[in-house]
DNA sequence: CGGCCGATTGATAATTGTCAACCCTAGTGG
DNA sequence: CCACTAGGGTTGACAATTATCAATCGGCCG
């Protein structure tokens, strides 16, 4: 078992640099745990009692505003570390994750950091770049909220499904899990509506192939050109 | 001088929980700069050859997009630490930071990070706070992006300011540096124009008092009513 | 097979951006 | 010391994007 688990997590780069025996020794406090498609990993305000690493699958993390609007966060994708609130000093976790697709985390007790850092230093350096390169991405997306009108937001918001989460089918690049237009809307700060019309302005040029939740993008260059130049 | 310094830093939550001879020790590779008013502290792309902590004034921090337009990411508090992009694994600065008073930091080199950390451990913990809060603010900032309208995300970026530069005069709380409603626009994702109108309808409610470069703000009570209720 | 959730599309309204003109004042330099 | 100027601010008229409201369709899952 943990045989199993250090093959799948050597590769991934919050592991990486780490020796074997590492590896095994953060493995050893972990569980491995399966989320079944539409149930929720964590929720917003309940106490951080763990932290994780995906494995296997997608979750959807998605905060509510006190109106009872809600906003998608990001997508987790497997080698991600997640649901590292305690480690950034918050007592509670800041929003809800939810498995998309059926789903399967490493989890460990909260509790069990301070002792893994201090027996694999080089954890807290990854966390670390972990979290930097999330605020980069939020940063990024108050950048192009203040600054894009909304098709070239839907525009970089699949591009960013695409590199996160694309499967290769015949007809172009699958979203690999199921995404509803609301879902695209509460991505990029806008309407079911106006989602749905962009995407079948596109359907129509060619330029992806839209399904009940699903969106297959076709031409991945001119997607980008649209985003990049408008 | 370390001395000094000692007793200036002693105080933030960055060093929070360091005995005196840390705290020394983390000094010890630090020299403490100058940066008048309007002088960049560090820009966009360059490579991100030192990290710093702000002692004294008020730096704004900026992104330009490609096309030229700006955004103010945030701005930095004496106390915080800020300028840290290679711990988060980035080579280069991802933005730029410019004194909008004359202002005074602590200035570490980059590679002078991993043999601190080693001898005390606490600022990886630090750092990775430091960094969650700052995701944390980010995320609230999306979520106001994609749920409010123009006046609401204004008067939070106006109460954000009182919390962390407001300054008491006779009638009200002052923000405490010079900014003009196009820095405004460009914390809230809108135009100078749509700005001065939010302000003059408030000044006329007398919930704010304007002027160049300056904002009052002398009911706060009423502002975060606002902000909040809608 | 039926119901429901997701998607589509039209008509309309509202917010906010754009364009334009103008004012005011702080600070500069003669 | 005063005049001038440039940067910041205000305000109006108008346009455009995007939200809202409403109706309908269609295909999947139970």
């Amino acid at each position: 078992m943990a045989a199993l688990d250090r093959s799948l997590v050597s590769s991934m780069p919050i592991f990486a640099g780490l020796g074997p025996q590492q590896i095994d020794e953060a493995l050893a406090d972990a569980r491995s745990v399966r989320f079944p498609k539409g149930s929720p990993v964590f929720e917003q305000g309940h106490e951080a009692t763990s932290f994780f690493v995906l494995l296997h699958g997608h979750l959807q993390v998605v905060k509510l505003t006190p109106a009872g609007q809600q906003v998608v966060v990001r997508y987790v994708t497997p080698g991600e570390m997640f649901g590292i609130a305690v480690q950034m000093g918050r007592p509670t976790y800041p929003a809800t994750a939810t498995a998309v697709v059926d789903s399967l985390a490493l989890v460990w007790p909260s509790s069990a950091w301070p002792d893994l850092v201090s027996r694999v230093p080089a954890l807290a350096a990854s966390a670390l770049q972990t979290v930097g390169s999330r605020l980069n991405e939020a940063h990024q997306r108050v950048v192009e909220m203040s600054t894009e009108e909304v098709e070239r937001r839907v525009a970089h918001a699949l591009l960013r499904l695409v590199k996160q989460a694309g499967r290769k089918v015949e007809t172009g690049i699958q979203i690999d899990f199921p995404i509803t237009r609301q879902d695209v809307a509460e991505m990029t700060g806008t309407t079911l509506h106006t989602v749905s019309r962009i995407l079948s302005a596109w359907e129509d040029q060619g330029l992806v192939e839209g399904g009940r939740q699903k969106i297959v993008v076709k031409d991945p260059h001119r997607l980008f050109a649209l985003a990049e130049r408008g």
